[in-house]
DNA sequence: TCCATTCTCTGACTCTAGTCAGATAATCTG
DNA sequence: CAGATTATCTGACTAGAGTCAGAGAATGGA
């Protein structure tokens, strides 16, 4: 990360935060502060459990609490509790309020237009296509990866998507219990380890190791949701499976696939993934993959 | 301006603010309220007079006012009035107050740090390339164009900045008395009229239009601050000057040009001129440009 | 010289945004 | 069923950010 790289991250957040910033005030905070329409964007067209919104917004329950009531005051929501959980309680928007989160809609239009309404056609193409990167980069940058036990929840969640997806994609079908490793609870330290990867909070994605003893490790259960492809999320795995097996002493990493996933044969090859014959009896796998760790590559 | 576009944009919006902002304010909002710290900031190393400081922050001057006497207090500036003018008040550093600021300073270098950190080097260069693309663009988008008159401070500076660049470039010098136009003042209504463009209030460009009764209106002065190039400042006087041709029911532009100016002449080839026999007698001149005007380009 | 203007400051406000310490009700656990 | 836990609410605060109406000093112009 040299000098000039900060100093053009310092001009993007200078100018992004002065242009971008003041036209969100400017065009936003109109006529209701920025706290409650924040909030009557996040209940959204079908409502949301109070307990979500202070998640997302990260808000102390007694100011959420406050906001709501003075958008209940206004006639922009209802608030009431969740039948089977009569402690939860729900927040709708009322037709006044859906009409509110319309004209929010529209100012964020507006918003978007004014940034690009100077330019020419040329030019806005450039800028719309520059943020679609930094977009991309930022929202890549903030997907965390966490070692959890195969059993929990986030995990559990990624598991069975993954399953779904291969059931779909094989053209065998896939079922788990025919594959080598039935139970993902062995990819658990000692024996292994899981990665759940996550952005702003939901499970996005997972990895699995399996470090059996006297054998090299194996990378298994990798997957992506699809609508967080495209972010390096898999090739950030693939990078910390790799430390984590060095940091276990281990020298060579190994995987198999199935032909049906193109894109992570593609990425297992890019990777620095050597094809090698068949080193298990895995009835779906039609590839099998090895690399030779060194250090983590140094950043 | 489509749909796309405009999505584009306002996940760039959200993405942005939620990311880049949030940081903002945990990294530079810690000790001290994100107002002193925009005002040390502005202070800069060598002072600045408080009204200025009000104008570029767009603050009252109340609250400026207040934020001094607070910064004052923490031993951080000095606040004395001008010899010259008593009226105005100057602020300088002292001291504590370098540091504090070089502390800030620091605070920003870790929130671009803290960007990138998450990424592989291939990403990072990517995102950097992408921030300083939007950072280029938003920048050109915040320039502004008005006439003037010839004679205003702005008008003049940019004249002043202009004469003294022919006078090095040109093989030959450059005295405006010899030139065809020796005076700029011919370039107010109804004869002509005078654009300057501004970027935060600041000259940085500008360009003159003669509109010589039974003649082709010509494009005269047209200068961009050495700092201000490659935002597209040229092309857009170029653009308002044509449009406010076309108002005027003119149907075809002139320029002459010296050959020393080689990316003004490429711009004016790439935006539509073409090169035709020598239409004055212009003594700086070595090049002459014509273009049909039609409607302005609808975008 | 006097009056208008410019520049800054002070006092008195307002509104957001948010924190913190309980209180209360519903639900879960043993 | 008692006690712990969860989800929410209320009251009492604080700090930041800014507005507005003058007051007062210095300066410029007729």
């Amino acid at each position: 990360m040299d000098a000039t790289q900060i100093d053009h991250v310092r001009r993007f957040t200078r100018t992004v935060t002065e242009r971008v910033g003041v036209l969100h005030e400017h065009y936003l905070g109109r006529e209701r502060p920025v706290g409650e329409a924040r909030l009557l964007w996040e209940i959204g067209e079908r409502g949301q459990d109070v307990r979500r919104l202070r998640e997302r917004l990260g808000l102390d329950s007694g100011y959420v609490s406050r906001l709501l009531r003075s958008l209940e005051r206004d006639g922009l929501v209802t608030v009431e509790p969740r039948p089977q959980d009569r402690r939860v309680r729900t927040v709708k928007l009322t037709e006044a309020g859906r009409a509110e989160r319309a004209t929010l809609d529209r100012r964020s239009d507006e918003l978007a237009g004014s940034l690009l309404a100077p330019l020419n056609t040329v030019q806005r193409a450039r800028l719309v296509a520059a943020m679609a990167e930094v977009d991309r980069l930022l929202t890549a940058a903030t997907v965390t990866l966490d070692a959890v036990d195969p059993g929990h929840p986030d995990a559990q969640h990624c598991l069975r998507a993954y399953f779904t997806e291969l059931q779909e994609r094989f053209e065998t079908g896939f079922d788990p219990a025919r594959s080598l490793l039935p139970n993902a609870g062995d990819l658990r330290p000692p024996h292994g380890l899981f990665l759940v990867a996550r952005l702003h909070g939901e499970p996005i994605g997972c990895a699995g190791l399996k470090l059996p003893a006297g054998a090299p490790p194996e990378i298994k259960r990798m997957w992506v949701a699809p609508h967080a492809r495209g972010l390096g999320v898999a090739r950030r795995l693939l990078a910390e499976l790799e430390a984590r097996a060095a940091e276990h002493g281990r020298d060579v990493l190994r995987l198999d696939t199935n032909k049906a996933l193109t894109a992570a044969i593609a990425l297992y090859h890019s990777y620095g993934f050597q094809e090698v014959a068949a080193f298990n009896d895995e009835p779906y796998a039609h590839h099998w993959f090895e690399k030779r760790i060194t250090r983590p590559p140094s950043e």
